[in-house]
RNA sequence: GCGCCUGUAGCUCAGCAGGAUAGAGCAACGGCCUUCUAAGCCGUGGGUCAGGGGUUCGAAUCCCUUCAGGCGCGCCA
């Protein structure tokens, strides 16, 4: 049942029979007390003050006194100002941990999102380069989105909107050409690449030609010739197959690859559409939109060469996925430095007249820098993710041989721990703020790390492992004392959780609410033993568990994190 | 110069479509393993919620303003 609706309802009919049908109709809010002792829920009577000139204390006070307690609760009281609801706790207990146990894995879930597409632009990574730790937030938040989503019953499509398109490749290829061999390229990988682009810069301060030279190669590309294109591709390949590792650690896909250059006989089509709407302004010779009337600089469509630019393939991007996707939303979950290219684009799709133009969503997240300072490739201050999921799972594989040294499939669950602790990290705070990365932060193993909750699950599973007796009816009682409420409450916040959590496209709400069923559950099983010899509350005690056991593992599945049965 | 974002405990941050004494983790100090996993639990200390105005019965939360930091502002992505 509703408890929350059952309140508002039970307040609002009570205002109307005492005070005024009008007053009845005033839209009551139901909160939750700061201490559980105040009550449960509790209806602020301030706002209704003006409406009955009479003061919150005597309002309550006379609610209170003549209102019966609805269903499913004991008792209501006033307190300054305030209508104290108090729950029978021992049909919530009953009510939420049978509700958590019954749907399983689908708990917290939903079917609203039924024949509704999001697709979600994430990851997003650029050929030729390593992955690093800046490239984990767009990775992890867009994968966690995709589950969120999914969980409520939307339909998802990830894409890894490749930055393959750009003369940079053409330097590359030129770089190639010039200094590069095949087995060198094979043997070093993505980093071979990278060097060869660094020399190429370099030497193109001394040789302007050289410049020239990038740009030719960049045009062969584009015009299909062969051998560039060939080169070319073996590149994107490459990267592509290191990516995967990193992916296949993480355990993220995508359902698209379509990058940049997926959308380059895509884009005629933006222009013409956009002169023929008379959007587009000559200036200095480039071609843009004018967005001055939105207090917002122009939109650069094409240079004056007539190259197209960034903006107009995300608009080619948006006007593809639209045809083939029918979104109900797109989100792009790219870094808020981007916020105002954003805010651009999506003016100019709307102004092309079309409505879902409001259905595309930038996620902003924050700058990820190193020990303080900017990360920089060529500086050599970068961290490469693969270093550091290694390091993770090193440190976890080390805490198990300390701790758990009969342990079975140790490297199985070294993995899970240690990835699971550096994406826990990237979606712990607010995806706004700005990350600071220290290794001694991103694999600190206590506190409200993935390896807590991990750990608090784990516990579950082997005291579950424990139970013999699967017969007896619980006795429902034996979780009403506060400890155990504690718990009842945090499984019961789940699914508003989870629907917040979507409606913010903010996972980091979900790791912040698996901690805090783990933190009441560990409070709740140092104060209270289990399996003890009282078999209908041992039952209920264990009926708790188990569904602590299955928050949990929901939880931290929506945020991409695996959870072992035994650490 | 203009725009957007951020500012809460020593550190990292929750809380911000207004509500009852401002929370957590880390760090520090002190306790708890012959009973279900101590990667855990309990306790102690620690705050002019950046400053100043305003709105309100009530402001960390809304509005204005100042300050500090970050990001961005037509031919990169």
């Amino acid at each position: 049942m509703d408890y929350k609706a059952a309140v508002a309802q039970c307040v609002n009919k009570r205002i109307g029979e005492a005070f005024s049908a009008d007053a009845g109709n005033f839209p009551e809010t139901v909160e939750i007390p700061p201490d559980p002792n105040m009550g449960d829920f509790a209806v602020p009577c301030f706002p209704l003050s003006k409406l009955l000139r009479m003061a919150p204390q005597a309002i309550a006070a006379k609610l209170a006194d003549s209102l019966a307690a609805p269903e499913g609760f004991t008792r209501v009281e006033s307190a300054g100002g305030y209508l104290n609801f108090f729950l029978d706790r021992t049909r919530y207990a009953q009510d939420i941990v049978t509700k958590v146990n019954a749907q399983g894995e689908n708990y917290a879930g939903g079917n609203e999102g039924e024949g509704k597409v999001v697709v979600i632009d994430y990851s997003s990574i650029n050929i030729a380069k390593r992955f690093h730790i800046g490239h984990l937030s767009s990775t992890m938040i867009g994968h966690s989105l995709r589950r969120i989503y999914e969980h409520l019953g939307y339909r998802c499509i990830g894409v890894n909107h490749l930055g393959d398109w750009g003369t940079q490749f053409g330097k590359m290829v030129a770089a190639y050409k010039r200094w590069g061999n095949r087995e060198q390229v094979e043997k070093g990988g993505v980093d071979a690449l990278t060097e060869l682009y660094v020399r190429f810069n370099q030497e193109a301060e001394h040789d302007p030609a050289l410049e020239n030279e990038g740009r030719a190669c960049f045009k062969a590309i584009e015009d299909g010739d062969e051998e560039a294109l060939a080169i070319f591709n073996w590149f994107k390949d490459l990267t592509l197959k290191d990516a995967q590792r990193v992916y296949d650690l993480l355990g993220v896909t995508f359902d698209s690859y379509a990058g940049e250059s997926f959308y380059n006989d895509k884009m005629d089509r933006v222009v013409d559409e956009l002169r023929e709407k008379n959007l587009l302004v000559e200036s200095d010779g480039a071609y843009m939109v004018d967005l001055e009337a939105e207090g917002m600089p122009p939109c650069l469509i094409l240079k004056k060469d007539g190259a197209t630019l960034y903006s107009t393939r995300d608009i080619a991007a948006a006007l593809y996925r639209k045809d083939t996707y029918d979104f109900y939303k797109c989100l792009y979950v790219v870094a808020y430095q981007q916020d105002l290219h954003f805010k651009q684009w999506f003016k100019v799709v709307e102004k092309m007249g079309y409505p879902w133009a409001g259905d595309l969503v930038h996620v902003p997240f924050g700058m990820v820098s190193f020990e303080g300072q900017a990360l920089a490739t060529r500086k050599g201050h970068v961290v490469y993710l693969d270093d550091l999921l290694n390091q993770a799972v090193a440190k976890a594989r080390a805490t198990i041989e300390e701790k758990s040294p009969d342990l079975p499939n140790k490297d199985e669950v070294a993995r899970k721990i240690g990835v699971g602790a550096a994406v826990f990290f990237d979606l712990y705070n607010n995806r706004i703020k700005d990350i600071d990365f220290y290794f001694e932060r991103a694999l600190a193993f206590e506190g409200e790390t993935a390896p807590y909750v991990q750990y608090s699950r784990a516990r579950c599973c082997s005291v579950l492992a424990k139970v013999k007796d699967t017969k007896t009816p619980p006795d429902w009682s034996a979780l009403a004392n506060e400890e155990a409420q504690a718990v009842v409450r945090a499984l019961a916040a789940m699914p508003e959780v989870v629907r917040e959590a979507c409606q913010r496209n903010e996972p980091s709400m979900i790791t912040r609410h698996v901690v805090d069923i783990a933190q009441t559950y560990n409070h709740y099983y140092f104060e209270h033993r289990i399996l003890t010899d009282d078999a209908p509350a041992t039952a209920a005690r264990v009926a708790l568990t188990r569904a602590v056991e299955i928050a949990v593992k929901t939880c931290l599945y929506l945020i991409g994190v695996e959870a072992p049965d035994k650490m």
